[in-house]
DNA sequence: TGTTGTGAAGGCGTTCACAGCC
DNA sequence: GGCTGTGAACGCCTTCACAACA
């Protein structure tokens, strides 16, 4: 497998980046059918992205391709997992113990791609030691520690509004690196840490917008 | 107030409607603290976006603003909630009864925006009949009639991605003009109908991308 | 022939900068 | 003086188009 790696310090795009886990859904699923190869065109009809954008999306990364064929889709798949860091495990923070976090946490993908959650908690003294599954609800007071000494690199932060800068804080200062944010508030985090935010009512009002 | 209408056939971006969302938000907050006025630099500081682009987004549908002063709250909030639609019912349709559809189910926020639930189904015999609030969960089977009928205009898909394509289909024929999907898969619609997507994994995969 | 990889062109969203107005 | 509204400049992402090559 040829190494996935940069040569440039060319500056790759976010939209490349997610449509990069369209094609690695779609080589997954072409996989399971039993395809040998893939080209560029096809990529693009199954992930509804274009055959160009496939290509151009690809270059950043190497020369992954066979001309005249296409791509290889086991070494594709490969190589995408490896680009999107897939091949590791992520230790993950559940802040907040509601039915999002809930389902976040029943969610059989996350884990299966490699992000462990590995602590799970909440101010409300009712929920604090429920079991869920392997892990028990923790107090959010132990949130600093917990991330520490467990060495927890993504929090996902599944709190109302109100809480979730405090959130944010505190797992920004037990260093952690990643945040997924699922309160409807505009964080703020230093350059460091990356920042990715999941907003529902924003997309139905796209949604109501759109239909006006 | 002004009426909030495009008199121009510009095509108004996505980014701009999700920064609407946000506007909104932010000066539903600056409402409850009994703000008055906001200038441009105040919202883009608190909503993450810049005083240019406040201003840019804005013009898109109007005058809003009072030059030297900035924009009335209550009145920009009003003409924001006419613009993106949130001034009128929503009749949704929730498809899949598992515990993300729950935890969208319990969500406060979005009834309070005009998005009201009026149907919730699923193909599991034992999730068909439970109670959700004032709603029984429905065999989605009668999809197309329930939406018919209800008159339902959003449909949220919260189904398995095997299932996805599927219920969109049926929604579709059954005239709905919208549809959330939350399956980790690209759907088809025709384009007179409005597509959204949230793909958790994506997410995930985008932080595990820049920490690599 | 078929398909990739990529420089160049094109298009679109963001930022600038300033005239206009309160 | 302060702040909006907006045409113009800018920069980035997408699309084109074709050379390179299996």
């Amino acid at each position: 497998m040829i190494s996935a790696r940069r040569t440039e310090e060319t500056r790759v795009s976010d939209s490349t980046v997610r449509r990069l886990s369209g094609y690695y859904r779609v080589l997954g699923e072409l996989l399971e059918q039993g395809e040998n190869t893939v080209s560029s065109y096809q990529l693009a009809l199954r992930s509804g992205s274009t055959p160009a954008q496939v290509r151009k999306d690809l270059s950043f990364f190497g020369q992954f391709g066979k001309r005249g064929t296409g791509y290889d889709v086991v070494q594709l798949l490969a190589e995408i997992r490896s680009i999107l860091g897939l091949d590791r495990r992520w230790k993950v923070c559940l802040v907040g113990a509601g039915n999002l976090a809930h389902a976040l946490f029943t969610h059989k993908e996350f884990e299966r791609e490699g992000f462990v959650i590995e602590a799970v908690l909440d101010n409300d003294p009712a929920k604090i030691g429920q079991r869920w599954s392997h892990l028990a609800v923790e107090t959010v007071e132990h949130l600093a520690r917990v991330v520490r000494e467990r060495q927890l690199v993504i929090g996902i932060i599944a709190t109302p509004a109100a809480a979730a800068q405090d959130v944010a804080d505190h797992l920004v200062s037990a260093g952690i690196q990643g945040v997924l944010n699922f309160a409807p508030r505009k964080l703020s985090v230093p350059p460091k840490v990356s920042l990715r935010n999941v907003n529902l009512a924003i997309e139905l009002e796209g949604l109501s917008f759109a239909l006006k």
